[in-house]
DNA sequence: CCCCCTTTGAAGGGT
DNA sequence: ACCCTTCAAAGGGGG
């Protein structure tokens, strides 16, 4: 018999449940009931493994973090029709509608993409950047906080598209109004962040938007006058930005070393098709940065960080990296997990089946992608990562990228890791069980939250396989 | 207060 | 052509 106590305490439950956060639906996981990890001693290994069992239990977070879930990160994440490969025209494009109002957007330069500032002189001269594209992507790409909401991003706040966006259709408590009080037309443009990092003298001709948030620098006019422009976002970062909210969300974790190391995992588990989004998207994104700043280089930027450690030569012995002091690498995620991951993602390709000769069509995308997403080891700080045959990377192949996709695109993107996948086979121990490019393109070009739902859904369900199977002892 | 950590990708410079 | 380095995001942790 159930006290009222308890029958309201399920309503309650049930309710949030139907109307809660997607992200924090039950998702019709494949389940993993092991999640065999070798032991964690760290704390950090503990939450690590502490976020993959959320990513693999259902019982997460529903009723936990229901309220620090933030309920649109599924929805307004990269709305998926922005990668849609087969993403209509600009003139038809949802986005420069306000999706919700309906009220159509003057894609206002600044709104291209949020992202970048606007360089006074380049504005003009970009008739259309990405004119098909760009008001699209740039807008929602950045324009969601993947921390979104719970943590404002300064920067990206929200410009004016995602503000009435957000605001307009979901609840108002939800949407922390701009931080800094910017007003919608004062948009802060993330790209120009000119932050602690202190200005280099690079040539640029920005206007002196922004100002020093904490370099208290003496040279504030300088910082001014030329604004820090920062690096477009490849396609991993995209992906984080969007994707980071969800992870953070589900598995409460907040350190983003750990939960870079899951994206990155979930990187390697995307299909080809979703990759490629990031790809392009990204591609994109250098396409419009280098209008806006052709003089830009992102050697300008070099220095602005304090030196980055980097010690890792590709040389130096895997003991050797004790050199760090400091926080020493902890490996949030078991090595040995850390590489197969990269190789199980590589056996997934392998087996993905399609051929998203369209997506992939694309100069960006394009095969070379496959190779990268193929090549997950970052050589910087896995060292054995090495060992895994490089292949030619796409942006190095900007141009090639392009060349090669055109001219591999006849022969698939699959190709690409023919060379790795057929001189190594690498155990394809990554056998993704769901074919997953089945569900995909219907959601991506559908704008339905529902779509999306079920995307984030299958993301839900990526994260869990590769990392059951990371388990296994795949050598 | 500042840098590190961690991830992948892009890009530039050096060899 | 290849290799190495730096930076892009992000937020807790550590010195």
């Amino acid at each position: 018999m159930l006290t009222k106590v308890e029958t309201l305490l399920i309503t309650v439950v049930l309710f949030i449940f139907l109307t809660g956060p997607m992200s924090a639906r039950a998702q019709p996981r494949t389940e993993v009931p092991s999640r065999a990890r070798s032991g964690h001693s760290t704390a950090w290994l503990r939450d690590m493994s502490r976020a993959e069992c959320c990513m693999q239990s259902n019982k997460v977070p529903v009723v936990q973090h229901a309220h620090h879930v933030h309920p649109l990160t599924p929805l307004i994440t990269y709305s998926n029709e922005h990668f849609s490969p087969g993403t209509p025209p600009s003139h038809l494009s949802p986005e420069i509608l306000d999706p919700k109002t309906g009220i159509p957007r003057t894609p206002h330069p600044s709104e291209l993409s949020p992202y970048y500032p606007l360089s006074p002189g380049a504005v003009g001269s970009i008739a259309h950047p990405l004119g098909w594209f760009m008001p699209q992507q740039g807008q929602h790409m950045y324009s969601i906080p993947p921390g979104g909401f719970r943590h404002p991003y300064p920067a990206l706040a929200m410009n004016a598209s995602m503000s009435s966006l957000v605001s307009s259709r979901f609840s108002p408590h939800m949407v922390t109004p701009p931080p800094h009080g910017l007003h919608q037309t004062g948009i802060p443009h993330p790209a120009i962040v000119s932050p602690a990092i202190k200005q280099e003298p690079s040539g640029d001709n920005i206007s002196p938007t922004m100002q020093a948030r904490k370099s208290p620098a003496p040279h504030k006019k300088e910082e001014d006058k030329k604004p820090h422009i920062k690096k477009p976002l490849n396609a991993f970062m995209l992906y984080m930005k969007e994707m980071r909210a969800k992870v953070v969300a589900e598995c409460t974790l907040k350190e983003s070393a750990a939960i870079n190391q899951i994206l990155g995992r979930r990187w390697h588990s995307l299909s080809r098709e979703e990759q490629a989004k990031y790809y392009e998207l990204a591609r994109k994104e250098r396409q419009l940065h280098s209008q806006l700043y052709p003089g830009w280089s992102a050697r300008d930027n070099y220095g602005k960080r304090k030196k980055r450690k980097r010690e890792n030569k590709p040389d130096s012995k895997p003991e050797d990296f004790s050199i760090r002091s400091k926080k020493q690498c902890v490996q949030y995620l078991p090595s040995e997990k850390m590489c197969d991951s990269p190789a199980s993602s590589h056996g997934s390709m392998l087996d993905s089946p399609a051929t998203p000769s369209a997506a992939l069509a694309s100069p960006a995308a394009p095969a070379a992608t496959h190779s990268e997403q193929a090549q997950p080891l970052s050589l910087t700080t896995k060292p054995e990562g090495r060992m895994h045959h490089r292949f030619p990377l796409p942006g190095k192949a900007s141009g090639s990228t392009s060349s090669s996709s055109s001219s591999s695109s006849s022969s698939q993107p699959s190709s690409i890791p023919v060379g790795t996948s057929g001189s190594q086979p690498t155990t394809p121990i990554l056998t993704r069980p769901i074919p997953f490019t089945s569900l995909h393109p219907s959601m991506l070009s559908s704008p339905s939250p529902f779509h999306q739902a079920a995307l984030h859904t299958h993301h839900a369900l990526f994260q869990s396989q590769p990392l059951s199977l990371v388990t296994k002892p795949t050598e």
